[in-house]
DNA sequence: ATGAAAGCGCTAACAT
DNA sequence: ATGTTAGCGCTTTCAT
């Protein structure tokens, strides 16, 4: 048989105080008797009284939790954006309520109102991609919202991210410096606010370099296939690049795909710097030079933006900014050896 | 200025009927008046309420809120796990309050602490590897729980679980049909249950095809640099193994890592099975052979008991086992080329 | 089939 | 500094 909770009455009756001491003793609202202080924690203690969430918040105008939305939970960079943000939330007395908006417009929308459902008192939101349908949804909510990731730049609201066009220019100009002068920067959608600044900050570099003239951007597409196939396509022309920059990480792993399968090695025939860093990828043959988002950084910062909010702090919304960092492995090589593919590369491969 | 939101009375109000038939409308607990209906509908929508879900779940014992805690947000298998339980949550009318106990025995009581607080309805859990401490936790909580992925010797309780003794034995044995003997089973903690199934496993099936004297079993340690250093030490010594089959996911990485390093090449100088399919396993070169586990199913597995249970169908706690399937892809040949090694293999790599 | 009233367990406003 | 009272918004019981 299970014995009920203990309710804060039981705690009052038991400490021999009001039910609204026992409260502040718990939730340091004013100042206590640090005599019965100390007879209200022992009750609490004797009784094994926790307070319920449900009824503590029903009263509250704005519960002690705060949503986090991402596309996925399947992308292990958001795993790692969860882990941090979990553990802010926490030390600062806030649950963490982890939603996916399966990279969906509608779920979206819909976690949002279920978290206004449950009277979240902030928001950390990774959007999705595309149209951003859940601002009614926001300003429905009106709890303080912060942006992570990736902007809408039709939004003007606290977002953090990272400096996509500054980190994109310094992967090309690694592979500028190693001596590549036609290189593929695999691109997705250039709708996308955080594709755009890639793009324009490799484009920028190539510039600076003066290759512009050799430098390619491709457009992928959406699905792995897609992207999987468009790479392999290009990299089956002539002239072929001599190096692959890939601006999103679905087009890192589709681009090895494609490497192996069109019998080509890394870093000999082709040299591929990645977006996004991943555990994977020191293990690969050769390990992958990669661009790494400071995932912690973003939590904190996020986070820490959100706190002052929820503090009450008015201060106008900002773009915070994070820089990434490329980690240089061993896939990036002068193109030298590529210039003579025709003749030997195909039978060292074999 | 935000108008505020409206309240089920003022939803009766606009109705013209009494709060409990807005209740009950929308609940669908008794029978209402197909015209009540419609005007209750018409008035939900005219006035946008939504019902707050912090007071329904007060004046309900339990409220419509499931736990899925899971050791670490960062693993990918979680994170597929973690999609998969939302959308099955959800579709039975369920919100679900993810969390990571971050592979730490406290953290995981705290959890599931912090969901009794929440009133949740039952819980999901992937317990933490060692010494199981949430026994007293989920006994006060008293709602149904089942244990996924992991087991607890010590626990009768619903658990789902994959098919770890015969999928280990099937990829011995893949192993020894290639022509591999002295294959090194690469293991952790066998005090772990599901370790001690897959070696168990492992072992049984090179009893049958005679090799048990030639297999070698390695305790590799917990952390990534203890794991890599183990299997290095022992590929870097003679008689070097001709195979690895690796019996937990990091030992996959650390694996080939170590191959790497050692300068072999898989599969000619080692072949390898990985336990744990990743997409990138497509990518490395070779492809990876690996046993990957039905992680939707899975899901559907324990969703389905906990909803029995939720239901307050009282059935005897059972263990459910799901299947596995190994993936054969390219880092497994036959070891001739091993046996020759001394002579011809390392000229062979350059 | 519907309405009126009670009350879930807590915190906030008011009183001392 | 503490106690008393009211009430958060809903679901449920009881009455009709």
């Amino acid at each position: 048989m299970l014995k009920k909770r203990p309710t804060i009455r039981d705690v009052a009756l038991e400490a021999g105080v009001s039910a609204a001491t026992v409260s502040n003793v718990l939730n340091r609202r004013r100042n206590v008797d640090a005599a019965i202080a100390k007879r209200v924690h022992a009750a609490v203690d004797s009784l094994g009284y926790r307070v319920d969430a449900v009824a503590a918040n029903l009263r509250r105008t704005r519960a002690r939790l705060v949503g986090l939305v991402v596309p996925d939970f399947q992308n292990p960079f958001f795993g790692e954006l969860i882990g941090h943000m979990e553990r802010l939330a926490e030390a600062d007395g806030y649950r963490l309520a982890v939603m996916s908006s399966h990279e969906d417009s509608a779920v979206e929308t819909a976690r949002i109102e279920a978290l206004t459902d449950w009277r979240a008192a902030g928001l950390i939101l990774v959007p999705v991609l595309g149209e951003f349908a859940s601002r009614g949804a926001i300003e429905e909510a009106g709890f303080p919202t912060v942006f992570l990731d990736r902007i809408d730049p039709g939004i003007t609201c606290d977002s953090v991210l990272v400096n996509n066009a500054a980190i994109a220019g310094m992967a090309l100009e690694h592979l500028a410096k190693a001596g590549h002068r036609h290189v593929l920067i695999a691109a997705s959608d250039r709708n996308v606010p955080n594709m755009a600044e890639r793009v324009g900050g490799a484009l920028d570099a190539a510039e600076v370099h003066a290759i512009a003239d050799a430098v390619e951007v491709l457009d992928c597409g959406a699905t792995s296939d897609a992207i999987g196939e468009a790479i392999a396509a290009r990299l089956a022309m002539t002239p072929r690049p001599t190096a692959v920059l890939t601006l999103f990480n679905i087009a890192t792993l589709e681009t090895l795909r494609a490497v192996h399968r069109l019998g080509l090695t890394i870093p000999n025939d082709m040299s591929v710097v990645g977006f996004d860093d991943y555990a994977w990828m020191e293990v690969t043959n050769p390990p992958l030079t990669a661009v790494s988002q400071p995932i912690e950084e973003m939590a904190r910062v996020a986070w820490a933006r959100l706190a002052t909010r929820l503090d009450g702090t008015d201060v106008p919304p900002e773009t915070l900014r994070v820089p990434c960092v490329l980690i240089e492995r061993q896939s990036v090589a002068p193109p030298t050896l590529n210039t003579v593919e025709m003749s030997s590369a195909g039978t060292l491969e074999t």
